[in-house]
DNA sequence: AGCACGCCGACT
DNA sequence: GTCGGCGTGCTC
């Protein structure tokens, strides 16, 4: 027998199998999907078994040395998933596989066992303990222990002292028994029946269960789509099989995962990174080993070895945190179609600003589009006012506009809680006016330009348009250009000085480094010790405060500058979605909008409110400039040390591909948006198309040559989320 | 990726 | 005369 061996190094030159005997030993217990280790060149290193075979055209063979690891084996479905995401990223074949095994079960750190148990204290001969009760009458906590045992009582080892213990394990009178147990361990509560609103009942009606059917959720923020997700799940594990649902980040498995375990208890299992090395792994043997029926997790928990799944339901569809931004560069939601397929059970995109691609889809009849326009508490959508901060600027009102501070005075009054969300995703290298908001955008691709301060001028990192930085502001010809900047710590000094009376926390990515942080934080706001929360990216989205009914976004504008054709629509996600926490519950929510561009029209959609409207106004942009949902894009990334190199390979692959691929539109070479990093110099391209297979070939070929070349780096991003 | 083999420059 | 620089090529 012989075994086709993928190696860990996931580098183009090891992609292919390598053929070793497997010995006699092994030959009982290996299966195909396990981690062996295997002699290659002069040391043993760690593999995949990805087939067994009777014969081989290879004449010197080694053996294969081990098992690695027994626990977890890789099943016939994941390992087609891991060929499909190989084909789709382009990736190496073990990289796919080693990202679809957690981390922690990598094998460097499997030698260490993460099962824990817990110790139960057995009798051994009745009789002999009786007689030694009966001779040891002074014995008191050794005879308490000796009795429960006798009338067959369960006794944890932990809850007797340990020298005692052992004394009666040294007179053999008892014995452990050691229990294999999970470190999450979540009893159900009781969670009184909710009563469905008309629209969430419509939803369900109209669900398609048992086949390979996409349906999108388009629900607004308050309608109750968790409640929609759990009454799905609920019909599905009635039938005997199993649900995955994806949340966009760790912070919202937190309040998620409560409601599940609340609603499901033991059958739920998490996964995310968030978790530590142990609880991962028996999170993972939970799935596994068919412990649970359901699992809540963030992107990597699409790979997780459920079987005979019933449903998958993606929550936040829009987020791009499905998207992985390193190797390989997969999209949960391609992975959760694929598992679909392969399980004829329903997919279930959920969101209240859906991503054009998704809302086209569901308007085609691709996906099927269900709705939910109303908040489930009945409670209006939050009324929204928009700032000009030009205005406020000129009354030297930089950070909180009057009208923003009078409702915060007010609020804090009423003792109902605030939120106020900073946007700090854009470049502090977008220059804008502070007089009139002008900001510059490139007169081909209509997106904000970058300024590079080596060169002094302004570039724009599609097409490479290029403009000289000028003095006064071309629009209003007023000195007062200027770069956006202010961070959450500052923007926390400030309310803190402003506000003194009042509770402040802050929640962004330095606060809930440490585990368990968010919890805390979340817990701190659930019990009403704050009165302000202050936060980035991570407040916006999902998160239920009921008392929350005042929401301020400071800053509008940042995200709407970014250079990337989705800023509008992610602009209107984010602020769609940040609005959507005011006023959950009975309370009437507000939110306060500034903006230095009070009048653009992404602002007003998101004041009226209407997705619609956004909707209409980008797909007619995206038609005109040929971007998703009408192409598809890649961008390839050119990467160099030496600015010469970089720029002359990035000029070749260009031509390359400007020859070879049909149907294909190649934008650039131009710099990246982040030209300079770490001393490494970016260019990339831009491919629109409307065909893959039109440009796979081609692709594989460069992506070949430059694997081997240590001077220049090349990297393929298939759809990106962010260029 | 990681290592051996190999072919040219400054040293006890 | 040898030690060691890293360029090239291979790994079942």
């Amino acid at each position: 027998m012989y075994g086709e061996v993928l190696v860990e190094y996931g580098v183009k030159t090891l992609d292919k199998t390598f053929t070793y005997i497997i010995p006699n030993h092994l030959k009982d217990k290996i299966q195909i999907g396990m981690k062996v280790i295997v002699p290659f060149g002069t040391l043993n290193i760690n593999g995949f078994l990805i087939n067994i075979k009777d014969s081989t055209e290879i004449e010197e063979l080694k053996e294969i040395i081990s098992i690695s690891n027994e626990e977890f084996i890789l099943n016939e479905e994941l390992l087609k998933l891991g060929k499909y995401i190989k084909e789709k990223t382009l990736c190496t074949l073990i990289t796919a596989y080693n990202t679809m095994f957690p981390s922690s079960l990598k094998i460097k750190t499997i030698s260490s066992n993460y099962n824990i148990y817990d110790t139960f204290l057995k009798i051994k001969d009745k009789e002999k303990v009786k007689m030694y009760i009966n001779e040891h009458k002074r014995a008191f906590k050794k005879i308490e222990l000796l009795n429960k045992l006798i009338n067959n009582e369960k006794v944890n080892k932990k809850e007797y002292n340990s020298s005692l213990v052992k004394e009666l394990l040294d007179l053999n009178l008892i014995y452990e028994e050691k229990i294999s147990k999970y470190r999450i361990n979540k009893e159900k509560e009781f969670e009184e029946k909710v009563t469905l609103t008309k629209e969430q009942e419509e939803v369900i009606k109209k669900f398609e269960f048992n086949k390979s059917k996409t349906h999108l959720l388009y629900g607004v923020t308050g309608s109750g789509k968790t409640e929609v997700y759990m009454h799905l799940i609920e019909k599905v594990i009635k039938t005997n099989k199993t649900a995955i649902i994806l949340v966009p980040e760790i912070s919202l498995t937190t309040q998620i995962v409560n409601r599940f375990y609340k609603r499901f208890g033991n059958n739920v299992a998490v996964f995310h990174s968030g978790l530590s090395k142990g609880e991962r792994h028996d999170e993972y043997k939970k799935i596994y080993s068919g412990d649970v029926k359901i699992v809540v997790g963030t992107r990597s928990a699409i790979f997780t070895p459920m079987k005979n799944i019933g449903i998958i339901i993606i929550d936040e569809e829009h987020s791009t945190s499905y998207k992985q931004d390193n190797n390989p560069r997969y999209n949960a939601i391609d992975i959760a179609i694929k598992r679909s397929e392969y399980h004829n059970c329903p997919l279930l995109l959920g969101s209240a600003t859906p991503t054009l691609e998704a809302f086209a889809r569901g308007l085609k009849g691709v996906y099927k589009l269900l709705v939910m326009t109303k908040r489930a508490t009945n409670a209006p959508l939050p009324k929204i006012h928009i700032i000009d901060m030009k205005a406020e600027a000129k009354k030297s009102n930089m950070i909180i506009s009057d009208a923003l501070n009078k409702l915060i005075i007010e609020k804090l009054n009423k003792k109902e809680q605030i939120m106020l969300f900073l946007n700090k995703r854009g470049f502090d290298r977008i220059i804008n006016c502070r007089s009139c908001g002008f900001t510059f955008k490139c007169k081909n691709c209509e997106i904000s330009m970058i300024y590079h301060k080596t060169s002094n001028n302004l570039r724009c990192h599609y097409c490479g348009y290029t403009l000289l930085k000028p003095e006064v502001c071309p629009e209003c010809r007023e000195d007062a250009l200027s770069f956006y900047g202010l961070g959450t710590e500052k923007l926390e000094e400030h309310i803190k000085e402003t506000y003194k009376d009042a509770r402040v926390i802050r929640m962004d990515t330095d606060t809930t480094t440490r585990k368990d942080s968010y919890e805390k934080i979340i817990t701190k706001v659930e019990n009403e010790e704050v009165d302000i929360i202050i936060g980035t990216q991570m407040i916006s989205k999902g998160l239920d405060f009921p008392k929350v009914t005042l929401v301020g976004v400071i800053n509008a504008d940042e995200s709407l500058n970014i250079p990337d054709f989705r800023s509008g629509e992610n602009t209107f996600s984010l602020l769609a979605q940040v609005s959507g926490r005011s006023g959950r519950s009975d309370i009437p929510g507000e939110v306060v909008i500034q903006t230095f561009n009070p009048d653009n029209d992404t602002i007003n959609f998101v004041k009226e409110n209407n997705y619609q409207k956004l909707f209409n106004y980008e797909m007619h942009i995206r038609r005109i400039l040929k971007y998703p949902p009408y192409f598809y894009l890649t961008s390839i990334l050119v990467t160099s040390r030496d600015y010469e190199k970089a720029s002359t390979e990035v000029n070749k692959v260009s031509n390359y591909l400007n020859k070879n691929i049909k149907d294909t539109i190649v934008l650039g070479p131009t710099t990246a948006s982040m030209f300079k990093i770490n001393n490494v110099y970016r260019f990339q391209i831009i491919l629109k198309y409307k065909d893959f297979n039109n440009i796979k070939e081609p692709l594989k070929y460069i992506d070949n040559i430059y694997s081997l070349n240590k001077d220049v780096s090349l990297e393929i991003d298939v759809d990106p989320k962010r260029i």
